[in-house]
DNA sequence: ACTGCAACTTGCACTCACTGCAAGAATAAT
DNA sequence: ATTATTCTTGCAGTGAGTGCAAGTTGCAGT
């Protein structure tokens, strides 16, 4: 047995070829054209897929080329988080935790470094990046309510959910940095190194 | 002479009494009806303009809404900032520069305790608004340039823009959490402490 | 293989945000 | 009073995104 990722349901393989061929076309004509020159007919129809159907898989021409998708944290990250740990300190699990989400951000490493290329030339697609940051950090609310019943905290919900998204980000643009050198959780402690760097002035 | 607020030119007195009115029926409507049952043809003929005026006024609905406008920093903040003060000491200056930012960020408390109460029930919104924060923060990039050449410092801009843009955000939030007191700035150093807090935690 | 079922795709018609352009109105400068 | 400037507005257009209903396609049970 290869590997859980090959899912023998033929509609289950057509729905990631599917998605996967309009994440490559979209990136690919943004990349040749720029974002405001390629519409979404063009995208879909090289594709071989209906705009309609565009639609049907993603909410905007921008999260097509960003390939954003829905990430789940792994059950075991999730738990062990919600249970206080694993180590106790806040700041060094939240680190655990952003690295989970991080690991399942992207299902294609060249997939994930065409978006950040893309993210340089069209600083649109960064805010779209950030906000999807966002929503897959709206999920912490519910895990740290459920955290601070075993392991209180003064720090607020709002300030631990920043800080989360801007390590997500810390570490995709250090992941960029370095040339795109592993993947971007790899590069989560340098983020964090800096961001204490600049706290402890 | 009262004011430096009070211009003498009509064409500049318009200007002003005409985005205002915009932003308060964007406001009042999309706070009656919702962001996605208010459409800017009604904002604009509520204000008494035409549509393609509103778009010479704002960039977007969702502009209109939060009041965004182009804030400039006061000369002093941004001079002494570059040239590596107030105190030296890097977080302590940013903290600074962003008070300078925050200050000058609204001219109108009721207009921004407004749209921060719009960003409770509109999503949407939050986004705009930390997408408005980036592209103030975006000055940043040249001052820290600048900046280096008096006290450089091992922290990359990206860290540094990053952080900025959170404590304005994170100042927002406590100002709302307060109940509105006072104004955004004031609530600074209350942002910068959880930060703190959770990065020693 | 046949049939009924559910999921998915597609075309169609529609709304609305947003843009460029050119003409006209208001204001400022001379 | 006349000219120049700035701003508003209407118009026509592009293209994103949505709801709906009709087809297609894969799936399960028999």
């Amino acid at each position: 047995m290869p590997t859980s990722a090959l899912p023998p349901n033929a509609r289950e393989r057509q729905k990631r070829e599917r998605r996967l061929a309009l994440i490559e076309a979209a990136q690919r004509l943004v990349g040749e054209r720029g974002l405001d020159d390629v519409t979404v007919d063009e995208i879909s129809s090289e594709a071989g897929l209906s705009t309609r159907t565009f639609f049907n898989y993603f909410d905007s021409k921008d999260d097509a080329v960003l390939g954003i998708q829905e990430i789940e944290l792994d059950a075991d990250v999730r738990a062990q988080f919600v249970a206080g740990g694993p180590s106790g300190r806040l700041m060094t699990d939240l680190e655990a935790l952003v690295a989970g989400f991080l690991t399942n951000a992207a299902p294609n490493i060249e997939q994930g470094e065409r978006a950040m290329r893309l993210m340089v030339a069209e600083p649109r697609l960064v805010q779209r990046h950030i906000a999807w940051h966002q929503r897959v950090i709206g999920e912490l609310d519910e895990l740290l309510a459920e955290r601070r019943k075993a392991r209180p905290s003064p720090v607020d919900d709002d300030t631990i959910g920043m800080v989360a998204g801007l390590l997500m980000r810390a570490s995709a643009l250090a992941w960029a940095r370095s040339g795109y050198e592993g993947d971007a959780a790899a590069h989560l402690p340098e983020a964090v190194a800096q961001l204490r760097l600049l706290l402890d002035d």
